[in-house]
DNA sequence: CTCTAAACGAGACGGTACGTCCAGTCTTCGG
DNA sequence: CCGAAGACTGGACGTACCGTCTCGTTTAGAG
């Protein structure tokens, strides 16, 4: 909650009431921190300027001179939520790995994370340069690490390789999204295999096949 | 502004000034229809019940007293609003359907109607009830054309008919929403051909394998 | 804090948060009520409708329902305020009651009273409407009293009557006005002296003479 | 207003954009003339140190280092107004003269002069030192011209030459001033009219009686 | 056909948040 | 090292809605 690494030698308390008046960097994350804790409290639904300024103890000035509105701020909080995300897993099986990727999507799904983009992505109309940046932050969320269980079982000849830059390749996580987007709470674990047994392995697996859809 | 002296001895008109006050179906539907103009003019996220009471000269209380949120109104709004469309093509042909039912959808989408299902995709979280009502009201949208076109093209041979209670046969409809969250405006058509032909047609002509995953 | 005199006896507390919600007069006074002891404390400098609101446990709607800026509400807590000003005296000497007055209006206006019109003065210049309101209400403060001492000079015989329709009638208060917004605090015994000996005194009983400038 | 064009590559003219910084008298007098020209453009009371501040393409610091508040510098930039006015009349006859100097303040006050003395009076409170400043400046606008006017009536014999001295003097400028404050807009010739031949001319003519009341 | 209970229309009420503007203070950095 | 430029904390502005409530009025439907 508080400021971390070494805190000011001379002020008395880690907190920052009536020290030096913050600027800059440290106000910037100051105010991140506080959306991110507001953003945990009451959802994206709930998040205002207002309380977010009183929260980082500062005026609504200071966050409208650095974000146009509360979705420009969430996405950049969103950003730093998602810094703290701990990296993909390596079960040495394609399978194994979607599943674990899927998995923990799912639950970072159900979390803060899960909210922010319901609500972004009702902003997400308002202009193209804003729709862009939450597709950017999204996918590296769960494309990334797909891509990287992918590699590796291209590697060990599971896959074709040009099935990585395919459009098949992040089916998986889409459909994954869609079910929470629709259902909401982490997509249990037989979706998860549905989708991984019934669709996504058998498509990895599948002859190529558009250009000539007759080829057979 | 308001009329003066006797006015009108059998309601000339069908405007209900002054009329005989609006009540039970009349008055719901006249609700329901400023509910989708004001949908159609500032979109889901400006929609408000004071305006929309407002619109349809009638007092916050009547709404309220029907509808216990602008989301729950929604609902209903989009109900009526989807029964005034047109209904699915019939192209004799597996890839014809689908891409048709996906065109179709998305010129749907980047209406109204995908304005609407953002706005309720961020209110449903509040509670399962309400999402549950509004994936009813989702999947008539396309999987109810879709479960159509595999239906014929099962008739003709083209495809196995496991394959329609399959998660595969919502595979595309899936794709296109998620593009459509995530992209905003109509999908562009090779976008569209490209769901189709790299991951739709391949994945419903893919051998059904989940029960043994090393089957192989 | 807690309203004066005897309360209302059927509501349980005499507080009534949590009564049944104010409504009409009782609102209106109540808000008047809290400008009056706004004023009281922070001067008409530092009247905002936030804290008048706040004090009054209302918002700010209800404010902007009635009047339409700080100036107009302090008008009308001005009028509530001056009923309750003691009447004019009686000394039974013109002179005597001439002080008289001009000394309870000095007194006057060095508390509230002046600083609310100081402020409105302002003002004024917004509307020609709005200068009258504040006209009216400033002619009665002193004026009526005034008026009031010399109908009964008339009566004396001390002084003629048509003097009571003349511009002279007023120049007292006008200079005292004049004095006060120039000076500040209680206008000194002295200077009321000089204005009612030097001035005020000889002019009533100066001869008419506006017609012919050099008739005498 | 501001230089179009290629912009100067050597700094030639006065403009300062990029120029050697301000300071001292050169900074001061662009401040004022802002003042000034916010004065004129949204009067005193919608002079805000921001915007004066911005307009003079400096900090608020800089004014608050010479001024401690919008009152002081508007006494400054008003001190700057008035050295710019014409200087008084002479009609050879004492009422012409006393007409003339009434219609010319009035004129005066009607504009710009009028506006920021009536925001003035309200700050008169905060300390008796400002205020003395304030009387001081308002003194030479009109009592100045009309001592000027009755030193030569006096000289011609047509008043009495104590009058000068006296509390008299100085009641047809308070007369005006004080009905500017409570009407605005330029006093009407028929009040001006009024003020001098029903009260002033009659009030310098009458006899002194202020010692012995009763002494006739 | 009357009478009563419910629904209607209108809008006030106590709040919260909006996005902007400004007051004063404090920090940084240029001359 | 002073002072210019400007970012900071804090707070009020006036508006828009929220969801509740109170007020008369209108209308069905029960007796």
């Amino acid at each position: 909650m508080g400021p971390v690494g070494p805190v000011e030698p001379v002020e008395p308390v880690g907190d920052h009431r009536r020290g030096p008046r913050r600027r800059g960097a440290t106000l910037e994350s100051a105010i991140l921190n506080a959306a991110l804790e507001e953003l945990a409290e009451v959802g994206y639904a709930g998040l205002t300027m207002e309380r977010v300024a009183s929260r980082a103890r500062t005026g609504k000035a200071a966050l409208y001179r650095r974000w146009s509105s509360r979705a420009e701020l969430a996405v950049d909080a969103w950003a730093a939520l998602r810094s703290r995300e701990a990296d993909p897993p390596d079960t040495g099986d394609l399978r194994g790995d979607v599943v674990a990727v899927l998995r923990h999507l799912s639950e970072s799904m159900a979390g803060t994370h899960g909210d922010i983009l319901r609500g972004l992505l009702t902003e997400i109309v308002r202009d193209p340069e804003f729709a862009r940046t939450v597709r950017e932050r999204t996918s590296t969320l769960g494309p990334g690490a797909i891509q990287c269980a992918l590699g590796r079982a291209a590697e060990r000849g599971e896959i074709q390789s040009w099935v990585l830059t395919s459009r098949r390749a992040t089916v998986a996580v889409e459909l994954l999204r869609s079910h929470y987007l629709l259902h909401g709470t982490p997509v249990p674990d037989d979706v998860i295999a549905e989708i991984v047994d019934e669709v996504y392995l058998p498509l990895l697996l599948a002859p190529k096949g558009n250009a000539e859809p007759k080829a057979e």
